[in-house]
DNA sequence: ATTATATCCTGATCGC
DNA sequence: TGCGATCAGGATATAA
């Protein structure tokens, strides 16, 4: 589950490797990939490659069509962007294949959720909500974010339209980081709670970059190699394992069908 | 307006 | 051994 550690992994990956680099052809091999046109990519070079939320956002330069294009590619479950020096035959659920004037991308996703999306413009690829990488990502910030959410503060922590990021594991990381419960009402947090959410959220998510991002089940960065977050995981998938700060058992709760992983003992 | 649910997919796992 | 049911969770569309 490909969350912002695992993307900006990718991204940062792939942009040595891809920017400056002329595309020679793109192969779509999944129909589900073609959502509305396909535009001509060819004799395009790749200008940027960066991180826009959970998607990576790729900037073309000018082709045969003269406006430069920007593509997000969203991994949802399952998707991979693996960067390889030369074609290899035989990859399994291969939906789409970037072949440029050396080396190729490929998007490989078992599950094939992961979507493609074409831009005219940067604006129109970036999301509504904020990056906690940002700068603009402040304790203040969040607290107005927060204000008057009454969703529970995991459920409200997976809107990507308030903050954009965080998914199902992380988001319980960073509760259980800032000890606060995932129960708790998004509006009801104290500005103290709030200044531990707003650090936890910075300190795990710059943390699991650096260990190029939690593999659990699928996921593999541009290079092919499975993250290291994953053995430094407080409470995701580990219930009934003991808490490390208090020893009582971590408990597993279905929130919005899904999975929140959480400390009895220390989240308030 | 907000929140819950169904849907999209496939493969691993589980119980019988 | 085999088979159907269930689960995993990203986001969006639709229902309540």
């Amino acid at each position: 589950m490909p969350e912002l550690p695992e993307v900006e992994t990718v991204a940062r990956q792939l942009a040595p490797r891809l920017v400056g680099r002329t595309v020679s052809r793109l192969r779509i091999l999944d129909p589900l990939l073609r959502n509305g046109r396909t535009p001509r990519l060819s004799g395009r070079k790749v200008r940027e490659v960066s991180r826009s939320g959970k998607q990576v956002l790729i900037h073309f330069g000018p082709g045969a069509v003269r406006y430069p294009l920007w593509l997000t590619i969203h991994l949802r479950m399952t998707g991979r962007l693996i960067w390889r020096e030369r074609p290899q035959p035989g990859t399994p659920h291969l939906r789409a294949r970037f072949a440029l004037d050396r080396g190729e991308l490929l998007f490989i996703d078992t599950r094939r959720f992961g979507t493609f999306r074409w831009y005219r413009s940067p604006e129109e690829a970036s999301p509504v909500g904020l990056d906690p990488l940002e700068a603009a990502f402040t304790p203040a910030r969040l607290a107005e974010l927060l204000a008057g959410g009454r969703q529970a503060i995991k459920a409200w922590l997976l809107r990507q339209d308030r903050l954009v990021g965080l998914g199902n594991i992380y988001a319980s990381e960073i509760l259980y980081s800032a000890r606060i419960s995932p129960f708790r009402e998004a509006g009801s947090l104290r500005s103290q709670e709030v200044a531990r959410l707003h650090k936890s959220a910075r300190r795990i998510l710059e943390r699991a970059i650096v260990h190029c991002g939690t593999t659990f089940s699928d996921f593999q960065d541009a290079r092919g190699i499975e993250g290291s977050y994953q053995h430094f995981l407080a409470v995701y998938d580990r219930d009934d394992r003991r808490c490390r700060r208090c020893r009582r058992s971590i408990q597993r709760v279905v929130q919005q069908q899904r999975s929140t992983f959480y400390c009895p003992g220390c989240q308030r």
